[in-house]
DNA sequence: TTGACGTATCTCAAAATAGCAATACGAGGC
DNA sequence: GCCTCGTATTGCTATTTTGAGATACGTCAA
């Protein structure tokens, strides 16, 4: 019963995944949200509906796949009068890249 | 038709991720194969069946799982006789965690 | 308030995935 | 050859995920 006492990082190093690197992979690990990011290169904002335009999907699927890159930790939105700008999440990115090369670092 | 004839990364940067790359993160991307990655911690080197009794998991289950992960190009593996022997591919995890890395670098 | 516009949520069908039982394959040992 | 052990593959079902249409919510203008 001591396989999975320890919360997140409370030693050296990172024994399993967060939660939220967890959901990062997740998020990228899909073809629709990786064709997605690339519409925000060079810190692009768009609104749902010019993603769901430049991406060929609806606006419904838009916005869950929005939320899903978001909960990764890889987007970020404001809202700016009746639309909402996502624009990636840098700050997000580095937590999740470390934490997985910490990951890795461990298993691998 | 000028979307995707781009190999790997002819230029300066990759416009987006290697398959082989979208197979790392999609291995990943999983409670199951995630925890048996830890199972290979510190360069151990495990059968098949002792993945599946140290994972709680059906031999059929464990035999996908570290194909997956295989594919995803984090494992290897060698035939010792009858058993065959799974261990982290630390070069293929590099490659891809390089990959992904180009890639974030792009739309991030 | 009402109406218009953009976004989020709900509901559902299709597709992909995870896991197991049964079984086929492959490598020794006899 | 046959038998045994370990692994891979084959169905198969249960769960999850994707994507779309319909609809509710939120914000602004009039």
């Amino acid at each position: 019963m001591a396989t999975r006492d320890v919360p997140a990082d409370s030693g050296d190093r990172a024994p399993e995944l967060r939660p939220a690197t967890h959901d990062f992979l997740k998020a990228l690990a899909h073809p629709t949200r990786q064709k997605v990011m690339l519409l925000f290169a060079r810190g692009a904002e768009l609104s749902v509906g010019e993603v769901a335009e430049q991406a060929g999907i609806g606006q419904p699927t838009a916005s869950q796949q929005l939320a899903l890159l978001r909960r990764g930790g890889i987007l970020t939105s404001r809202r700016e009068g009746k639309t909402v700008l996502y624009r990636s999440d840098k700050e997000g990115v580095t937590t999740a890249l470390a934490d997985l090369q910490a990951y890795l670092r461990v298993c691998c």
